[in-house]
DNA sequence: AATTCGTGGCG
DNA sequence: TCGCCAAGAAT
């Protein structure tokens, strides 16, 4: 039997629930997934896992059920509703794309990899998985899982990223015209459950007799990855001020770079010698401990300082919000830990 | 082509 | 505690 054979048989028992998904009996009986969820999921399922994803993808889609509902969306709703989810260019993306989707192209989302690749936020991968799943189309994702599971099942050692367009030809020749699209799923939920990177349980793999790293005893060890550069520590100070009613002072930082388009206390740059200057005039008193944070290429060290601020000295320039109208789950974790921190003290 | 982008869980 | 890892994209 042939793998992706193999590989059907064994998902159309063992797929994973999971809220954006239809089944692989419903699919047989004709059944399309709805292509904005596809899109919604699979954007957010984008170097995240299914776990922490769940929840996200249930409060969008109860917020807003379609393409046309999201477009509208002010930008703040979306991204206070992507925060803690991370890398938030793909909520600054999400939005643009549900524009274009909405407001060029009719509300409909291209039913292409080509079409869907010219989209903002839509790489290679995500196209893939789109047209496969959402249009049934015969395109080859190559994600994380694909990438573990074609080392294996070939026993390639050349090391990621080198390995990728080998490992994407390897997927492409197991890639079936016929359920494309549960063939891209079944794939994935193989390397996220059974061929997994650590301890790989090869025992109960439906494709066991067609790997080659199996037989040669090198499963765990692959895919070989050229080693990674150390995270640097950098340092930082950040104002966490009221006002007499209740009202915090925030900012809304750029569109670009770090936490782009996010909520956050006001404060220096983070470096190894971050300014000491505060952004505006208060009488700022030091808050015992400190915040730490690891992003993905460097560890954050935040010095934390609290105001309460007189009347009527609202700064000028910031975001001041109510009492009531701030929700720490608007912001990023890093800021949110700062909020707790300040809270408690 | 190499960097820059979060976060939480896991061993 | 710490590095690794997760359904990558943009620049």
């Amino acid at each position: 039997m042939a793998v992706s054979d193999a590989l059907l048989k064994w998902y159309d028992v063992h797929a994973r629930e999971m809220p954006w998904r239809v089944g692989p009996a419903d699919r047989a009986a004709g059944v399309l997934p709805d292509p904005y969820r596809v899109w919604l999921s699979e954007v957010m399922l984008q170097q995240t896992t299914v776990a922490a994803v769940r929840d996200y993808f249930h409060r969008f889609t109860a917020r807003w059920p379609t393409v046309l509902d999201l477009a509208a969306a002010p930008d703040a709703d979306v991204m206070g509703e992507w925060a803690g989810l991370g890398y938030y260019a793909r909520a600054r993306n999400l939005l643009k794309c549900a524009r274009v989707v909405a407001y060029e192209h009719d509300g409909r989302f291209p039913d292409s990899y080509e079409g869907l690749l010219e989209l903002p936020g839509i790489g290679p991968y995500t196209a893939a998985a789109v047209a496969a799943i959402a249009f049934d189309r015969a395109e080859t994702v190559l994600d994380g899982n694909v990438e573990r599971v074609m080392a294996r099942l070939h026993d390639v050692h050349v090391p990621l990223p080198e390995a990728k367009p080998m490992l994407k030809d390897h997927a492409e020749r197991h890639t079936p015209l016929t359920r494309p699209g549960d063939h891209a799923q079944a794939v994935m939920d193989l390397g996220a459950t059974i061929c997994t990177p650590r301890s790989p349980a090869c025992g109960i793999c439906p494709v066991i007799e067609h790997c080659a790293a199996r037989r040669a005893g090198t499963a765990a060890e692959l895919p070989k990855k050229s080693p990674k550069k150390p995270k640097p520590t950098r340092y930082g100070h950040a104002y966490l001020a009221r006002l007499p009613d209740g009202s915090l002072v925030l900012e809304r930082r750029a569109e670009k770079g770090l936490l782009g388009g996010m909520l956050g206390w006001p404060g220096s740059d983070w470096s190894d010698a971050p300014s000491t200057e505060p952004p505006f005039d208060a009488e700022w008193r030091e808050i015992a401990g400190e915040v730490r944070h690891t992003f993905t290429h460097f560890h954050l060290i935040l010095r934390l300082y609290g105001a309460e601020l007189p009347e009527e000295a609202a700064p000028e320039g910031y975001e001041i919000i109510g009492k009531h109208a701030f929700r720490p789950s608007d912001l990023p974790t890093v800021m949110r830990k700062a909020y707790a921190l300040w809270r408690d003290a």
